[in-house]
DNA sequence: TATTGTTATACTCTATAACTATA
DNA sequence: TATAGTTATAGAGTATAACAATA
């Protein structure tokens, strides 16, 4: 965890935490970050943390032009693209091959145990999924899904 | 950010890709980050962090009792509490009363100073719902809003 | 001896800056 | 000289462990 907003038990309280609570950041930053924890311990056997998934997920999705371009893509800085990308390696989930036009750049692809291993991030995520949506109604569940997808296509890139 | 799963740029991707963006907690995760990026921006001309304003909500909301009550409640390290409570007490937002009936006791409490930064923290969450949700038709934003309600009662603690 | 608050320390995550090699 | 990748270093954030005061 890091900048988020603290979870709180009710006590049905004052105005002002009723206030906070009622917002769209309070929750989305709330359940967003028990989300993640849920989705990194799931993952966590396999070896690999949520940004891990997100490097498999970006190079299966094509972005795999070069190192400094997916760490651009991604929003993060190239020296943890190195780090997320030795580690992938180590696991046999990623290949660094030399661009022969351009011997500087390093061109990432995911092999087959790498797709293995991201088709088990996605089984890891429906699980958490279901767990996490098991106890509303089939109505809920669809305004959620449909709430949060409109708001990604707005606010995530691409 | 921390365990948070990397936001992508599409790209059309291949089969795991977009299943992985698909899912619920891939999409609160990363929207939550986002979110709380957000809102930690907001809070910060007021020397603010989200936790403090976590830790402001949960006073007003009465869960006063004591710091160790209060580090359970909101799910963190008692010496978290501490670092939280010295810098607000050194903002003047909250006042530390030893417990007469356990002098091993700090009783923490919001002065008015606290209540207005509360306050400000609530505006401040209330902007960037604005412009979260600013591009979304009324019907998406009611479905966001129920949504998040929904699976915040069943989540969060409360 | 057990518990509250505090302080000291260590660990994780990630960015910035320095360095190497290619261009 | 500029750029891709790498390595070294530093900072933020937070937990764990050691400690002091009180019960």
């Amino acid at each position: 965890m890091d900048g988020t907003i603290l979870r709180m038990s009710d006590v049905k309280g004052n105005k002002g935490a009723e206030a906070l609570r009622a917002t769209v950041v309070f929750q989305l930053g709330t359940l967003g970050t028990l989300a993640a924890d849920r989705f990194a311990a799931q993952v966590e056997a396999l070896g690999l943390k949520p940004k891990h998934a997100g490097v498999l997920a970006a190079l299966d999705a094509g972005a795999a032009a070069s190192q400094q371009e997916l760490a651009s893509r991604l929003g993060v800085a190239p020296s943890l693209i190195v780090a997320l990308a030795d580690q992938l390696q180590e696991l046999g989930a990623v290949e660094r091959v030399r661009d022969p036009e351009d011997r500087r750049r390093q061109v990432l692809s995911l092999t087959g145990e790498g797709r293995r291993l991201l088709a088990c991030c996605v089984g890891a995520a429906e699980t958490v999924d279901a767990e996490l949506t098991a106890g509303l109604s089939e109505t809920q569940r669809s305004s959620l899904a449909r709430g949060l997808r409109a708001l990604g296509e707005q606010q995530l890139p691409g």
